[in-house]
DNA sequence: ATCGTATACGGTATCAATACCGTATAACCA
DNA sequence: TGGTTATACGGTATTGATACCGTATACGAT
């Protein structure tokens, strides 16, 4: 066996992202970060239609025409949207996406999911958390968020330190480098 | 050859994002991407130090031993930071990283790069401002900033007011937030 | 039922960030 | 040659962020 090939699918296996390889829907092979993300195991996951690795059936038959354009034209396609993992909890994914088959994309893509919160293993952000990040990543201050939500900005301070202690940071600007964007989804 | 390692390795190759694996440094293996991301032929690339790969020889040895510590205890290491073309464009990318050496981390490197934005609105960053958004990043004071690259604090807030003024936003959270690649630009 | 957490708010203290004022040098460009 | 920008540094003044102290309610889990 060629000793590149043998390289390259280790690199594929250790890589620092979550990388999958699907056919019509369906996972062919993922990588230990892809299946670790969605809280499965490995070989669970391997010949699954990627339908339960989506929030709902309807989220599942929306995505697939996303992008499609795109595929054909240009042969990738990237957007952000949310994954759901074993346990029910929904991860956002910055996704990305090349067909090696352009004239019919879905039948063999390669894809990398990049969780938005990476460094947060498993905790979730709550309504509050979100709402107030959100705020942070348009460059408000606490005054002006507690305004926003109708708060006091003491209220706004204590989400934000929870989020620091959260994400371990030390501080606003590395909670924002760390994080993509956030919106309130409720 | 069994068909899983031929399937990852192709998968690799394919990757959407771009993809390298390092020792100590010097560069093993890489995809199509990351060849094609900073303007080389892949076999150019091969055996060649990653010190081509970055803007200059300081910045090359001012990222070394950013992350080391993280890696050493998680394995894996994230942030932002910025590439250099063959044609010496910069590129902009998120960076991350697992060791499959915590012990010695450089010595064995899997690595991801996703560009985050081709041309920030046509603002070019000087060295100074790369380097002081890399602090920023890290959520380092000016201070802290001042200290690492031997600088007064207050040269340090005027590169920082500088990058407030070039990108047009309010503050420091809104900068970081600006250039993650995930938020959509205005 | 008690524990932990999220929520919400008050105070105080300290440090950081930001915005101004100023000077100065060096590089580049029209 | 003058104009612009980046770099580098000093001062001061104000606002914001962060870390503590405290109280209180609500809710879910063990």
């Amino acid at each position: 066996m060629d000793d590149f090939t043998r390289k390259m699918a280790q690199a594929f296996d250790a890589a620092p992202i979550g990388m999958a390889v699907s056919h019509h829907r369906v996972l062919g092979i993922c990588n230990t970060s892809f299946a670790e993300m969605l809280g499965y195991d490995r070989p669970d996951l391997l010949g699954q239609s990627f339908r339960i690795l989506y929030p709902s059936h309807a989220e599942f038959d929306r995505v697939r025409d996303i992008g499609l354009k795109a595929m054909e034209e240009h042969g990738s396609y990237s957007d952000e949207r949310m994954m759901r993992r074993k346990d029910g909890v929904p991860v956002w994914c910055r996704f990305r996406a090349r067909t090696l088959m352009p004239g019919d994309p879905l039948a063999h893509l390669v894809m990398s999911f990049a969780p938005i919160r990476d460094q947060l293993d498993g905790a979730q952000l709550t309504k509050r958390e979100r709402e107030v990040l959100s705020g942070l990543s348009r460059g408000l201050t606490s005054k002006e968020i507690g305004r926003e939500l109708g708060l006091s900005p003491r209220t706004i301070e204590d989400v934000r330190a929870r989020l620091l202690r959260k994400f371990e940071v030390k501080n606003t600007s590395e909670l924002l480098s760390r994080m993509s964007y956030a919106r309130p989804t409720s």
